[in-house]
DNA sequence: ACCACAGTATGGTCTGACCACATTCCCCAC
DNA sequence: GTGGGGAATGTGGTCAGACCATACTGTGGT
């Protein structure tokens, strides 16, 4: 006969952790709801305590759960959805790791970037926190001052897209990239072309037009991260817009 | 006085993901490396062993390292470097709890496919994967078959782009919409539209078009997801190649 | 040279205990 | 009645120690 099935080892805290998936899935669980204690998980799932809290470590890595000790409504085993934290935390180990190079991810960032602030254009989203960030990075008088209002602002960029995977993305692209940015700005010495871009990618999208804020943001990457290679010919925005 | 700060719990098990962060950094690690034993490292870190196994969890989860029992030369824990796992298992929970919608997750799709397409032009990758994917789809007869093929087409474009991380999303991106293209497949009827936009899309990569390629690869999401969201006009791509 | 079997190191699992923390409860003083 | 303070309780966090299944390693006999 054929059709062998390799014999799978499913160790116990997988199976938690696809129970717990079943139940989000069945019963309707959504974000805010809360877990059974990790000592009656254990004994409904006839598992030990210490498999269901693996899994809860599995859940809280990929930001679906989160946990609070003591006593009350507030405390135990909750829903969330945070998935930036967990894609933070995956692009940081493989740079470290280096099985992701730098310039992989700044061209996977000029890539959302370009589609984020593409998609604001249009959409006509609220800007107003792209321009308190701009007024807040003109006060600035560190890199990492400057950094931290510039992630805001690129953040915010993300937000007005409308697209709450594209943003979490962004986020921690920025995250894991902060370290290289703060050198950035170090290097360039001062953060007038910075901004003067900056306030290029705030008209182009308060004015509706994604061809100029997708070339606007290319270009202040560009400007960034001089060595970011270049993209090709057709992925270009602004000839038809 | 001024500046407190919050008190942190560290949990143990963040030391523990913490100092082999380190490691990694510091001793130059890499992957295919082997760490300690469990028991060793909990003695070495004066945790517990439970705390230890946590911290792996994590790691695991988060695509940076792999165990094996038994023992010899292959058993215990190794640093690996699977991020598509850790991006697949964050989707498809994320998307279970409802705190990303489907749309989201497809236009991300579109984004990042119309990247690859464009950059696979332009680099004239090696395109063998694409056309033994496309000999492949065209001998299936079931829904199940032909996505299969079909995932394999996709991620093999996302890999001519020559970026890691673009090709995990689209891994992950392709894992999570399974279900979707196979109702999709089905609702289709039939298969003969998608052959031909693949044949469309493989063209233009071959012929170094990434302005074809980008169109080409948007007209085919529009026929399997009519549902998705236009682009907007200054995303489009094809109007300067 | 080969094979069978004991030895051993690995991760996987379980049990039971204790701690820190934060809320809740209850009784007493006022 | 009200307020305060301490006990009770339930939560996650941590630890120690044991046992199991697995899979290689070494050893001894054939």
């Amino acid at each position: 006969m054929s059709g062998w099935q390799p014999v799978r080892r499913t160790r116990a805290f997988e199976d938690v952790i696809a129970q717990i998936e079943r139940r989000i899935a069945d019963d309707g669980l959504t974000v805010g709801d809360r877990l059974p204690g990790e000592r009656q998980l254990a004994e409904q799932l006839r598992v030990s305590r210490s498999s269901v809290r693996e899994a809860m470590r599995v859940l809280e890595t990929l930001g679906v759960v989160s946990s609070q000790v003591g006593r009350g409504p507030d405390a135990g085993a909750f829903l969330t959805s945070r998935p930036a934290g967990a894609l933070s935390d995956l692009l940081r180990l493989h740079l470290g790791l280096s099985s992701l190079s730098l310039e992989e991810v700044v061209d996977a960032r000029l890539m959302i970037e370009r589609w984020s602030a593409s998609h604001a254009a249009v959409r006509g989203a609220d800007l107003s926190a792209l321009t308190s960030a701009l007024e807040r990075m003109d006060a600035t008088t560190t890199a990492e001052e400057f950094v931290e209002h510039d992630t805001a602002f690129h953040v915010a960029i993300a937000e007005a897209s409308g697209n709450r995977l594209t943003t979490a993305m962004m986020l921690s692209l920025r995250d894991s990239l902060r370290r290289y940015a703060v050198e950035a700005v170090e290097r360039l010495g001062d953060t007038a072309g910075l901004m003067a871009d900056h306030r290029r990618i705030h008209r182009a999208i308060a004015g509706g037009d994604p061809a100029e804020a997708s070339a606007a943001v290319e270009a202040h990457l560009r400007r960034a991260y001089p060595g970011i290679s270049l993209p090709p010919r057709g992925d270009r925005h602004g000839g038809d817009g």
